[in-house]
This record gives C-alpha cells, structure tokens and sequence, in this order.
DNA sequence: TGGTTAGCAGACCC
DNA sequence: AGGGTCTGCTAACC
C-alpha cells in the first residue's frame, strides 16, 4: 500500500502558510520587508493528521538550490571528536551523519546529552535563513546542520521536543542534495502494545524544499530520516529553530 | 522519573 | 536466495 503524501495532490493557494503579518523582528533587523525580493509567492501543500500540521513547498529553482549546496559544501564546518557522538542507552556511538550549529552568538544547543555553542551564522546560511523568514513571516535565531553523505547515513526516530525551543515556533526543514523520504510516526503507534492503529505520514523531501512543521507536530510525532541503500548521492538538511533566550544574566 | 537522534535481530516482502 | 526495509528491543544514564 502507498501511503506516501502524493506530491502535488492539493496544491493549497499561493500563499504563505502563516498570514503575512509582520515579523517578528529580533533586534535591528531589516525595516521595510520588500515581500517582492523573492518574487513569485509558494504553492504550498498541507499535510494534516490527527496532531500533525506541517506545510511543504519548494523554496529555491534547481539552480538555485544547486548553488546553495555548493556553497554550505564550502562553508560549513562540521563538528567532531566528543560533539560528534552520542549515546543511547548507556552506550556511546559515532553519529551517523554530520552536523554543525549555526546561529546567533551566545547561543547553545543541547542535544542527546551534548550542549553545542552555535557558530556564528556563513554568508549562505544567512541568505537562506532570510529566504524562509521571508516566505514564512518567521525569525530564527538558530540552524542544526545535518550532512548525509549517502544513503547509509541516516536519524533515528526522535522528537524535536527540546525544552531550550520555542515551543509554537515551527521548525522549518530546508532539504538540498539527494532526496530522502521522511517518516512520521505518532508516539501512541509505537512499541508492540501500541494504544492504536495510527499510519505513518511518509514523504519524500525534495532538493529545494522547505517542510514547515507546526505546533503541535512535535509533541505527537516522532520523525525519522531512515538508511536508503539505493541512495549514493550526499544531501544537506537544514532545520531553522527559534530559541528562546535566557534574558536572565 | 521516564525517555532515549544508537545498532541489532527477526519478520516480511519482493 | 538474499538484500532492503520495517519494527521492536535495549536495560544505563541523565
């Protein structure tokens, strides 16, 4: 049974998913938002369950998306030795993929047990943070870089539930390079005794793409970037986050 | 207190 | 026949 979200299936109205109200402006940013900078709006599809609430457009032109990634292929600095582990349930491996924070200074990050300060944003990064605060009418102050460098690389099932988020904010998901599926599973359909029959949500993510995962995605949903033998090809994933800042001394 | 961004084994399906 | 995929398990630590 094909139980992939069909691409193209109902395009929803040219339109941001968010109403285009104003942004949310962090400190001296840009004034007047020139809307028309990335000019044409983006037909988004919305993919709904029960607690799922994600929109998904493609952002950037293959050949713009083609640039960006030769780019972060350039810029980004990934990290290594003790930041590039992890451990799980009491045993500490090497993580299957890299990864790299990127964000506003001061800001730190803990993940699975690890607490990384973010480095200051690149160039590209920025441009592209921009891109979806512009499409989104949403402020980011933080990006987690994830590099796959083919289809053995891959996350396990988790939820992007950590307490340093903004918890309404949605995380936006910028995919470039290979495309990978994605897998959605609703926390009450996991384990042998699961509480209930729920399908996963499977879709695959496009060089190109943005998936905006709203509120209350996160709290219901693990999500998952599964081993794809077929796959050889690299893929750069960015997810934009909003953390909130301690604005205690 | 309870959840685990990891790998692994066994089932299933081409 | 066997490789790819999916699911459940893990049993230490924070």
């Amino acid at each position: 049974m094909e139980t992939f979200v069909k691409k193209r299936s109902f395009i929803s109205e040219a339109r941001s998913p968010q109403k285009k109200i104003k942004l949310e402006s962090d400190e001296g940013m840009e004034q007047d938002e020139e809307d028309e900078e990335f000019s044409h709006p983006v037909p988004w599809q919305k993919i709904e369950a029960e607690g799922l609430d994600c929109d998904y457009a493609l952002l950037f032109s293959k050949e713009e998306a083609d640039n960006l990634f030769k780019q972060l292929e350039e810029e980004v600095v990934y990290s290594t030795g003790e930041e590039a582990k992890v451990q799980v349930f009491g045993k500490v491996y090497d993580i299957p993929r890299k990864q790299a924070t990127y964000g506003d200074a001061g800001l730190t990050y803990t993940y699975s047990r690890v607490t990384r300060l973010a480095n200051s944003w690149t160039p590209t990064l920025e441009y592209i943070r921009d891109a979806v605060t512009k499409t989104t009418g949403r402020a980011f102050n933080f990006v987690l870089v994830n590099r796959y460098k083919d289809g053995q690389d891959h996350m396990g099932e988790h939820r992007d539930d950590e307490k340093e988020l903004d918890p309404l904010c949605p995380i936006a998901s910028i995919s470039l390079g290979a495309p990978r599926d994605f897998i959605f599973r609703h926390r009450d359909a996991r384990g042998k005794q699961s509480l209930r029959q729920i399908e996963p949500v499977k879709l695959e993510l496009a060089h190109g793409s943005l998936l905006l995962m709203n509120s209350p995605t996160n709290t219901f949903w693990y999500h998952s970037l599964p081993v794809r033998k077929k796959s050889s090809l690299p893929r750069i994933n960015l997810t934009f986050r909003r953390i909130v800042v301690d604005r205690k001394k």
